[in-house]
DNA sequence: GCTCCGATAAGGGACATCCCCCACGGGGAA
DNA sequence: TTCCCCGTGGGGGATGTCCCTTATCGGAGC
C-alpha cells in the first residue's frame, strides 16, 4: 500500500520539525523533502512530486500562494494544502484563486491536519471551520481548472474605501463628513454598511483592517525615522 | 531525578502540538501545561510553577513580553524563553528588558531548541546565533533577580499595557473590565491615562501605535475566536 | 513620616458610536 | 422598463467614548 507523500514548506525549522513529528506519527504520510522557501518549494515538488505540499504563506524568496500558482500549474498532480497563522479574507480568497485545495489555520488540531492532507489527496478540499463561512457566500462553481472567481459586490465601494480610510486614520464621522463634503449622517450610513459588508463592527477592528490591507500604515513616526 | 518542567505558551495550536512532540522525545523534559494566550500563561506558571516557559510573542489579550513580565514578578524562579518568529531588534531588546532568560528564533532547530531550555534551567541564558551580537550592547544590569526594567520610550505602566492591548483588540471598556476583574471605571481610567501619555485621543490611534510597537498584530484574527 | 505614584473605584457630562427605521434620485443590470 | 445598488440625507435610541472631578490604598523613595 503506498503511502500519502508530503513536501513541507515553511521557513521556521521549528514549525517544520514540530510538523514532521506530528505526521511522522501517522502510518499513511511520509514526508518527502522540506523546504525553507517559495522557490525551494516549487524545485521540490518538480523532483519528488508529493501528493500533498503543506505550504505556508508568509516565506521568503517566494510567497507561498505564488509558490502554489506555480506548483498548480507546473505539476498538476500535487495537490497544495495552505497552512496560515491568520484567516484573512483576502488571504483565503487569493489561496482559492491561485489553486489551493485548502486552508489550514495553524489553529487548528493536528487531527484536522492529518484528515486534511487525506482529504486533498483523494481530490477534495478542506478547509478549516473559521474560514469555511465566507466561501459559501460564492457560488460553489467548480474551482478545478477553471477561470479565476470575479470578486462580486462583496468588495467595498469607492466611498466607502474613503470613509474607511479616514475612520482608520482616526478622524470620527463629524470631521470625515466635513472632510468630504457630505452629511454626518451619510458617513454615519457609509460606515454601518462597510462594517455590515466586513462583518467587523468596531473602530479598532477596521483600523486593524485597514493596515492589513494596506489602505493606512500604522507607523505615525515614518516621517521622523 | 526530577525533570525539567514546562510551559507551552503560543496561540496556534498546531505549533504547540509540533513543540510537545519535540519536546516529549527528550526525557529529561516534561510538558505540564499549554496556554494559548498570554493570561492563560501567567496564571498557568502561577498554577504549575514551571522551571520553563516557552513563550511566543505574539498572543492575544495579553502578549507574550508583558506576560513574560508578570512571570519573572510573579515567580521568579520561573525562566522564560522567548520564542519569536522575528529578530527584531527592539523586540530581542524588549524581551531581556522584560526578564526573559533566552531568546529563541523558529528557525532554529529542535537540538538548539531542547540545550536552550536547559541552560535557562540552569540559570544561564541562551541566545539565537543571529541575534546573539546585538546583545553585547547591554552591560550586566540586575536584570536577574530584580523587577523587569520597563522601556523608557513608552512609559506606560503593566496595566495599562495590558489595557491598551484589549481596546486595540476591539475590545470595549465593559469587556475589558469584566476581561481583568475590575471596575468598568477602572479600565476607563487607565485608558485616560495611557491616553494622555502617550497623547493619543481616539481608538483608531491607540490600535495604530498598538500595532506599530508590536503589541498587537493587524490580523484580523488576534481580535477574534 | 511624608510624598509621589499606580491601581482601584465612582459620579457626571458632552459627545460619538453603532444600529435600527425611513426616503429619494441616478445608473447599471436583468 | 423594472429592479437593485449606490450615494445621499434624516430621526431616534441604546450604548460607548472621552474627559473632568474626587477618593482610598499600598508601595517606593526621600
Amino acid at each position: 500500500m503506498k503511502r500519502i507523500t508530503v513536501l513541507l514548506a515553511d521557513d521556521h525549522m521549528l514549525v517544520r520539525e514540530g510538523l514532521r513529528k506530528i505526521l511522522e506519527m501517522e502510518r499513511d504520510l511520509e514526508i518527502v523533502g522540506e523546504a525553507e522557501d517559495g522557490r525551494q518549494a516549487v524545485a521540490m515538488v518538480r523532483k519528488f512530486r508529493p501528493d500533498v505540499v503543506l505550504m505556508d504563506i508568509a516565506m521568503p524568496l517566494l510567497n507561498g500562494l505564488e509558490a502554489t500558482r506555480q506548483v498548480v500549474k507546473a505539476i498538476p498532480a500535487t495537490k497544495v494544502l495552505i497552512l496560515s497563522a491568520h484567516s484573512d479574507d483576502a488571504y483565503v480568497k487569493d489561496a482559492v484563486e491561485s489553486g489551493a485545495r485548502g486552508f489550514l489555520l495553524k489553529q487548528t488540531s493536528s487531527r484536522d491536519l492529518c484528515l486534511a492532507i487525506r482529504e486533498v489527496r483523494k481530490g477534495h478540499t478542506f478547509f478549516s471551520a473559521s474560514v469555511t463561512g465566507r466561501l459559501q457566500i460564492r457560488d460553489r462553481q467548480p474551482v478545478e481548472r477553471g477561470e479565476p472567481l470575479r470578486k462580486k459586490t462583496n468588495q467595498l465601494s469607492s466611498r466607502e474605501m474613503e470613509v474607511l480610510q479616514l475612520i482608520a486614520e482616526g478622524q470620527p464621522n463629524k470631521q470625515v463628513a466635513s472632510e468630504l463634503g457630505v452629511s454626518f449622517k451619510t458617513v454615519d450610513k457609509h460606515r454601518q454598511n462597510l462594517m455590515a459588508k466586513l462583518d467587523i463592527h468596531d473602530i479598532a477592528g477596521l483600523t486593524r483592517y485597514a493596515i492589513a490591507e494596506g489602505i493606512i500604515t500604522s507607523s505615525p513616526r515614518s516621517a521622523l525615522d
